[in-house]
DNA sequence: CTGTTAGCGCTTTCAA
DNA sequence: TTGAAAGCGCTAACAG
């Protein structure tokens, strides 16, 4: 593989002037001598090393983007957006799974740092304190989606507006009669978890539904803990016409076992899910869902970080805080509640 | 951010020895000094870096992940066996979406090469064989999943092997004394598309039916791409009573276009799909499949990547292979035709 | 407008 | 058992 001397020699310059033309400054060379390298560059097809250029500028232009599980859907969208943003500006991305696993995200970030990535992107990954403050210990800024801990300098923070989309769920059901409520929640250590369900919360008070008529339990955002939890939800004999579930996946997992206990869809329990992945539209009947806007998430996490990247010091000054927010589709899985439907098991 | 050589004079050694201890290479070090600079090490939270190494060394532990659309669940599982495989060994993954877009894979790869992985792994990504000979040209090793050009040396190639899946759907559907079928195949222009759709109809001649009694429609691989195909083939007067779609997501947009053309599901229709990706098992009815052994896929393109590094010269020499085998899942979306479902739309 | 020179942070002979 | 020194491939003053 050639280097930036082959070249040189090659085009009769100095190394300087091969590195000009081929990162821009050409401000100030000569057209022909910038023909000329450019041509030998092209007939040697060389590509300059990134790495031994990351070494030199002191920027690998490398994000690290941390997820808890790639196989939910919902973070395609996110990381679609990302990469529209960052693709064009030079950016390339690590991909990291946490599994939600603590101990496997501290060796991810660990990697991180030692390939000195500009930034991370944490998506709802159970990001434990840890990992953050050894990122900032570390000068590396970091973008956080729904975050609660103290915003620390060197952090964008995107935070999503549940509320527009969980309320007008929780009227349209309101609105179709039910008065016996569910909530499968996400793991209650994430702040994500809590502070979707205090929206529903609130939204049912407001519509005059009291707490005592909404029963809660705690799932693992997975289509098996929804499954799980609504096993144990539905077979109560105070059971509730419509669940809301925190994510699309449990949502799922409640109409399979909801099925499999032979109730009918939606006519004997109305499900809603949150995200809008893809199959949330495919099951049958269609899933009512808060939709989040995935994409734009992404995006913007990835724009806030590189506006970071500008300043002076990006690990100090202002947090950066972006806003999105979410909104209710209705599809066919919610329906007034039946007549069999209110409070015993068929 | 603290260097080698800071750690050196902190700990009254050399970089040398610091080095030697980092790297684990203490086999002729006093184990005194040997503590003393762990100690330091520790003492000042230095993670020595990855990209310095990388240059001084010429291996960067970087591997660039292909796919066509990370949204695809089955991508997480394949990401998964090669994350197993290559973590612990100390590899990090780029993740690149190319979006089914020449172009843009283009400037993926080539953004690859100016990073200096390590090799690449390319899964289904309709790799144009443009991408495979710019990376064999710079010496970069990769590992393709079902590719049908020539195996060049520094290849890995992971072959599937359809034929046990896709052959025990098709007997289990004559036997339910379908006659009728169709096939939705992927892109005709991807080898796998063309793979899968000879072993169905080989299949299907060994069971005795003619191809004259399947039709055959392209699709893209996506939801969409299946409605639409299931669309102008439900219309047809010869409606067919059983379909195999080339991937799940084809199978799933089939299901909800026939759905909203009116027929119930499986008794007038009977579907099945490829891959098994977990929304598959909750579909209604959840949908029969041939599934692959997506993490196994990914585990050893890894596997037999870092295999073909160990060699001296890993871009010459056999290219090297592995087999991975197909098995059918039977669920609730194949049943015998019915009689209203034979040759007349409803 | 272009070349010289000194790094960037780590590894690795070669000597001692 | 350890240190000195020369790179790895590129960038960036500083001269000229």
């Amino acid at each position: 593989m050639p280097t930036i001397a082959d070249v040189a020699v090659a085009a009769g310059v100095s190394k300087s002037t091969v590195s000009r033309v081929l990162s821009g400054h050409f401000s100030h060379i000569k057209p022909a001598t910038r023909e000329k390298v450019m041509a030998t560059v092209e007939s040697m097809n060389f590509r300059p090393s990134r790495v031994a250029r990351s070494l030199s500028v002191r920027k690998t232009y490398t994000i690290g983007v941390l997820v808890s599980d790639i196989g939910n859907p919902f973070y395609a969208d996110v990381i679609h957006g990302i990469e529209d943003a960052g693709l064009s500006k030079g950016y390339s991305f690590f991909l990291g799974n946490t599994g939600f696993d603590p101990r496997r995200g501290m060796d991810l970030v660990n990697s991180l740092i030692d390939r000195r990535v500009d930034g991370v992107i944490s998506l709802f990954s159970r990001a434990s304190e840890d990992w953050m403050s050894l990122l900032s210990q570390q000068g590396i800024p970091a973008s956080v989606v729904n975050w609660d801990f103290s915003l620390t300098p060197g952090l964008v923070s995107i935070s999503v507006d549940f509320e527009p989309g969980i309320k007008a769920a929780v009227e349209h059901l309101v609105g179709l009669g039910h008065k016996h409520f569910a909530h499968i929640s996400g793991p209650v250590d994430l702040f994500t978890s809590r502070q979707r369900q205090a929206v529903f919360l609130d939204a049912l008070a407001a519509c005059g539904i009291p707490a005592s008529n909404v029963a809660i339990i705690e799932g693992d955002f997975s289509v098996e803990g929804g499954r799980r939890a609504a096993g144990e939800l539905l077979k109560r004999r105070d059971r509730p016409t419509a669940v809301f579930a925190a994510n699309d996946q449990m949502a799922i997992g409640v109409m399979a076992e909801a099925r499999s206990l032979g109730l009918e869809l939606p006519e004997d329990l109305s499900v809603v899910g949150l995200d809008d992945i893809w199959p949330a539209a495919q099951m049958e009947p269609p899933l009512s869902t808060v939709a989040m806007p995935r994409y734009e998430i992404g995006f913007q996490a990835m724009e806030r970080l590189m506006e970071l990247f500008q300043r002076e010091d990006p690990v100090s000054g202002e947090p950066l805080e972006a806003q999105v927010t979410t909104r209710f589709i209705q599809r066919a899985s919610t329906a007034g509640p039946s007549h069999r439907g209110t409070a015993t098991k068929r």
